[in-house]
DNA sequence: GGGCATGAT
DNA sequence: GGATCATGCCC
């Protein structure tokens, strides 16, 4: 349909080297009716638009928007020792993220210093306390998390049409292509139509474009650069001398329907990150262009808290100054590799490697990066589901294990986190579900090891189970040896799934006892699964952890407890759980107690080849105020 | 499927 | 550098 066939490159760069923009020749192509009326081209749509958003300093925005604090005050956040987010303000005191906190109090005086959330022995939930101590505390970067979501949220709910893909815990890649030739269409009703005239019906040309005029609040990438230096500068001179420079320049450029496509996106953007603003009190960044790759490389052109715009006709002299070890999936050793083998460091530098040449030296990679560097990225973006394909908790230990049994007391802590991680994920995805466990150790400058077990499908998730689980990787991992010097550990699940995705899940789901009845009639209705979901798996952890005492003087009517066939002790509802609201309720609780309990003997049994000894909880029950959650899993000292 | 390497924020 | 995520390669 375009000119030039695009799954085709021999077409595409026909061996010219020499004239510069024979190296981006697909910067202008014709539009034609056709394109415009056809909302299934994906990344071969000569209007597509891609946009990726991220959020300023996000880290230390969650804490400033958290404490209620000015925004225009300084502030970092601390990860122990070293700081993981510079908000701004801050950076105007120069003060970065590799800079050491006393020399960020020394730069700035009045800086704000907010310590990430972490587990504290004793303590049931993550928190912000005082004196954090890496030998004892674990990080939690849940709030974030959180805090990510809702404005994956917002994004969504101003982009009902638009394909959204989370790329980070801060960014977020829009497929603005078709929002925009909806409004398009709407704007100018005149191309819903093939004129009568058109020479070549729908593959006609479309008319010229009108003149654009450039949403204020976005920042387009000049044609034509300053000769100066790097157009990166943050606020140098630029305004003045750019306008003058560049409108005069940017006029002999003809904007494109394209160009206007780009603008429309740009609306939108604006809208959805006034949203956020309003919403949530974040600030963000975008870079909206023709594909993923020059998306995310303008979002930076000028931060915070403005989006800046890739015209087609400035991806040349955009891009061919520019460090290609900055471009995404470059910045590491293949980068590395290509920078050593021809001694170059810039895109422009690259551009008269011929295509054989590099397939030679690189092989797959080659076609990919030749094309990245001529502006060109036909990677989707494509939704991923609203949650993530694992879920890791990990610790790096300030002094390493020497005692193999002591990496039991971190292995739990990690299985606490993940339980209470899952069960709450679980609260949004009753049926979500780990295909395995996996256990990674580094030991001293050893790399990491690894280890891994399938996963039992529990709807009663413990800390025991996934502990026990984690034991039995641990002796796998260290072995025999009696002095060991593990150094990180990481508790991982992997292949997270909701089992109405499955089938095999599906079914493995739904064959857990009396529960087919309340589940399977709803796909999509939600009541029944509503109820289900708050009072079964709410807080199923400590639920279960009290249940299995025996000191339980509370009620022994059979309406509030029942004996265990396979291990002959009374389970009983708690006292505290807030399910004897009415009759209903108590029945459907106990039922669920019940299962639950089952569950729970199907995991030990699953994970009996440890010979460990099998901790029934019960066992150690002889405290009165055992500490909830995740606190009795760090040892008081 | 398991273990590992790489790359990103 | 620490804590998370994803993906692709190899057996």
């Amino acid at each position: 349909m375009t000119s030039p066939s695009p799954s085709h490159i021999s077409s595409l760069w026909k061996g010219k080297s020499k004239a510069a923009d024979d190296d981006y020749n697909d910067l202008n192509p014709i539009i034609t009716y056709r394109h415009l009326l056809s909302s299934n081209m994906r990344v071969k749509d000569p209007l597509r638009v891609v946009a990726l958003c991220d959020s300023d300093a996000f880290y230390a925005a969650c804490e400033q928007v958290r404490l209620g604090i000015d925004p225009s005050r300084p502030l970092v956040v601390l990860q122990w020792e070293s700081l993981i987010a510079v908000n701004y303000p801050a950076r105007k005191f120069g003060i970065s993220r590799m800079a050491k906190l006393k020399d960020a109090k020394q730069l700035c005086p009045e800086l704000v210093v907010v310590h990430v959330a972490t587990y504290k022995e004793g303590e049931k939930e993550p928190g912000y306390w005082d004196n954090v101590d890496t030998r004892t505390h674990k990080v939690s970067l849940d709030y974030y998390r959180r805090e990510s979501m809702k404005i994956i949220d917002v994004f969504k709910e101003g982009l009902p049409t638009g394909e959204i893909e989370k790329a980070s815990i801060d960014e977020a890649f829009i497929d603005f292509t078709n929002p925009v030739r909806e409004i398009l269409l709407a704007r100018f009703p005149y191309l819903a139509h093939v004129p009568a005239d058109a020479p070549n019906g729908i593959d006609t040309q479309l008319p010229p474009p009108p003149p654009i005029s450039w949403e204020k609040l976005s920042v387009v990438v000049p044609i034509f650069p300053g000769t100066e230096g790097s157009e990166d500068q943050p606020e140098s001179s630029t305004k003045g001398h750019d306008l003058d420079n560049g409108a005069q320049e940017e006029s002999d450029e003809a904007p494109t329907w394209h160009d206007v496509a780009l603008s429309i996106a740009a609306e939108l953007m604006e809208k959805i990150r006034d949203a956020v603003r309003t919403k949530l009190g974040y600030t963000t960044s975008a870079g909206i262009a023709r594909n993923k790759f020059l998306a995310k490389l303008v979002a930076s052109y000028r931060k915070p808290n403005t989006q800046s715009i890739l015209r087609n006709a400035a991806i040349p002299n955009y891009l061919r100054p520019m460090a290609f070890q900055k471009i995404r999936f470059l910045g590491g050793k293949l980068g590395e590799a290509i920078a050593n083998e021809y001694d170059v460091s810039t895109v422009g530098d690259l551009l008269t490697i011929t295509l054989g040449e590099m397939q030679r030296k690189f092989g797959e990679n080659a076609y990919w990066v030749y094309e990245l560097l001529r502006g060109i990225d036909r990677s989707e973006v494509k939704e991923k589901g609203s949650q993530n394909k694992s879920m890791l908790a990990s610790k790096n230990l300030p002094q390493p294990i020497i005692n193999a049994t002591d990496g039991h007391h971190w292995i739990r802590v990690l299985a606490a986190e993940l339980a209470l991680r899952l069960n709450d994920a679980r609260k949004t995805s009753p049926t979500l579900w780990p295909k395995a466990v996996v256990l990674h150790a580094r030991k001293g400058y050893q790399t990491a090891r690894s280890k891994q077990a399938a996963f039992p499908f529990t709807r009663n998730l413990t800390v025991d189970v996934i502990a026990s689980a984690g034991d039995r990787l641990w002796k796998e991992l260290v072995g025999e040896s009696k002095i060991i010097k593990v150094t990180s550990i990481q508790l991982a699940f992997t292949g997270l799934e909701t089992a109405e995705s499955g089938q095999q899940s599906i079914e493995t789901f739904f064959k857990t006892p009396d529960r087919r009845q309340q589940l399977s009639p709803n796909n999509h209705g939600e009541p029944t699964l509503k109820r289900v979901r708050e009072e079964d798996l709410d807080d199923a952890l400590p639920q279960m952890v009290a249940l299995e005492g025996e000191e339980s003087t509370s009620c022994t009517d059979a309406s509030t407890s029942f004996i265990c066939q396979r291990c002959g002790k009374r389970l009983h509802l708690a006292d505290s759980a807030n399910i004897d609201i009415n009759g209903d309720g108590r029945v459907e609780a106990l039922q669920t107690l019940r299962m639950e309990h089952n569950d729970f003997h199907f995991a030990q049994d699953l994970s009996k080849t440890s010979d460990e000894p099998q901790e029934d909880s019960a066992k150690k029950k002889k405290k009165r105020k055992e500490p909830e959650g995740i606190a009795k899993f760090f040892n008081r000292k």
